[in-house]
DNA sequence: CTGAAAGCGCTTACAG
DNA sequence: CTGAAAGCGCTTACAG
């Protein structure tokens, strides 16, 4: 049971043939608002002073409501508060997936900063299918965020109009683009792909292979390392493309795909971390020496990578500055402050085995 | 702008002087229910029925009033649907972390189960400090949640008796208990503790060493180990206690610390498969052949681990099962079937490397 | 510094 | 199958 007392009756009250019937809605519900100004002494709208700007209240007063607050364990129903406020105090956080992700250490930074600054975030995970994404759209709108976080630039054309349309802050994150539906804190999977063929030339690799999933962002990786290395005069390369989410055994499944396509192969971009390990327990299964025979490049932020596997070269990219950053920037925008931007937060080819 | 056209004004209202003055309240917001029903000719509940229970609208009235929403881009407001019908469709998690963490994939699968029911997720992350706990719960139960995701049992009698008084079903998970706030998923880490101990007893270790994060959970482990050790005869076991999150550095940095204390271990159980890592590595730099000098157990759910090096071994979990689980816990309940219950899911021992 | 009235956008509980 | 009225628990916009 939620609450032990009914609202306070004051007196017997008879109906009233003339007065309207009063409907009872599922009884007793919980403590309000008039509860505690009842037992306080106050009006209701001094109560709600106290939980939302306790600076206008007099300190007598403030110390009295909070002890009846204290005493009756009342807490404020924030759908009825967001509804009349219009502030609902919350973000929503639309993520891919959490599990074994990149995103996750994101999301943790993000969601803290948040709730620091008085906010809540909803936790909407969009998987990789952009089919039902108009329904997740609706399931967070309908809650009426007050910013939404995005990880990844929104695909179709109609979300990317109707999250505008909003009329509040939206952040993009992990991806680059010309066109941001408002502010965007990211990096060019692109020149990820670039940077990663040319640490490959550098190494004069000379028949290059691919493991990638075939979400949106790893193909852009996927299409800046074939560019760049087609530049280079090197075409034709092999590669696999797996269906997200990626893991390790996906890229164990991999390399002997690959090397069914090009025996002589003597470098692999993997587009995860996780495949690239897979990729590598196959390599070390084949009797194929890493990184002599076979370099292996990953991508991600997990310190396990290249901790654990120093044979492994990887891209890392700061999930902890793209969390706070974005926060950052949606709160400045809440405060009024704050200008539509983008933050290019770079990356960095990490080769541990590089001796 | 979200919306282009002010509420339609029923012809040219004057300001009657006996009329009660009419509050503006920041202007136009959003497209109502109302701006729907007006639209398509019926009445607010019935525009509400077509989304609540579509069932009971005639096909002809659905058809007309679903091609209004779609033309004007009507998302529902859930803040005024919750507090209108006590029902805010929302699940609150509470979780110490999701970053790097083996409660994302637990997380993740929750998610999906509850959203395919309708129901969205707020996530609160709690952090391993039980300090701000209740200021935590508070900003959850002001959410009004239908039910609550723990992961671990709730620590402090204060924290327990408020959420069992709020009403609502709760479950915990990723722990064991004897006596559950309402439902409970999970095993037990003391049990794990002893299960490693008895691992490393039939492999003939002689001198265990513990690393380990000193929250409440790792402690238990921590604790079954030790006892299940001494009912073996041994003590005095060598321990370093790290702060949590654990890491793969802060691994790394215990074993040196480990051997101090006990030059002859040839073994250590690691907290996590994190710590488990790093200690791999220092043992690696140090010399140490892994498991023949040095046998390593971590615990955790991540693949890496034991995909990566064949050397550890780890008590696995299966964050998945216990997601799904804990999600239909919960839906059983909120359809009114659904008993409060305790399943123990179990864990495993894996050892790769026993050969 | 405090309060009475009205309204936020829905749904309940009836009634037809 | 559909609707008019009242209410959910807060906060806004005034007024004092």
């Amino acid at each position: 049971m939620p609450n032990k007392e009914p609202p306070a009756a004051a007196g017997a009250e008879l109906p009233d043939a003339a007065a309207p019937v009063r409907r009872m809605r599922g009884g007793p519900k919980g403590l309000r608002i008039t509860d505690v100004a009842a037992q306080a002494g106050v009006a209701p709208i001094t109560v709600s002073r106290v939980f939302n700007s306790p600076e206008t209240v007099a300190p007598e007063t403030l110390e009295r409501v909070r002890q009846v607050v204290q005493k009756l364990g009342y807490v404020p129903n924030r759908l009825a508060g967001g509804l009349s406020s219009s502030r609902s105090r919350l973000i929503a956080a639309i993520v891919p997936t959490i599990a074994h992700s990149l995103f996750s250490e994101t999301i943790q930074v993000f969601s803290e900063t948040m709730s620091r600054a008085g906010y809540q975030v909803l936790l909407a995970l969009s998987g990789y299918d952009d089919s039902s994404e108009e329904v997740l759209l609706d399931a967070v709108l309908s809650r009426r965020p007050e910013g939404v976080l995005l990880t990844g630039v929104a695909h179709t054309d109609s979300l990317r109009e109707r999250l505008a349309n909003v009329g509040i802050p939206i952040v993009e994150t992990w991806d680059m683009t010309d066109r941001p539906i408002d502010m965007l804190v990211g990096f060019s999977h692109y020149q990820i792909g670039v940077a990663v063929a040319e640490h490959f030339l550098q190494r004069n690799v000379r028949k290059p292979g691919l493991v990638s999933a075939n979400d949106e962002r790893a193909l852009a990786r996927r299409r800046g390392f074939r560019e760049r290395l087609a530049q280079a005069g090197i075409s034709g390369i092999a590669e696999v493309l797996v269906a997200p989410p990626s893991s390790v055994a996906l890229g164990k499944a991999a390399l002997p795909r690959l090397i069914e396509q090009a025996p002589d192969i003597d470098a692999v971009f993997c587009g995860s971390d996780l495949l690239a390990i897979g990729t590598l327990n196959a390599a070390r299964q084949m009797g194929l020496s890493v990184p002599s025979r076979l370099a292996i490049c990953g991508f991600g932020d997990l310190e396990f990578a290249t901790e654990t596997t120093p044979q492994l070269t990887s891209v890392h990219v700061d999930g902890t500055r793209i969390g706070v950053t974005a926060a950052r920037c949606l709160l400045d925008r809440l405060s009024g402050s704050g200008q539509s931007k983008v933050t290019d937060v770079g990356f960095e080819v990490v080769r541990r085995g590089s001796s």
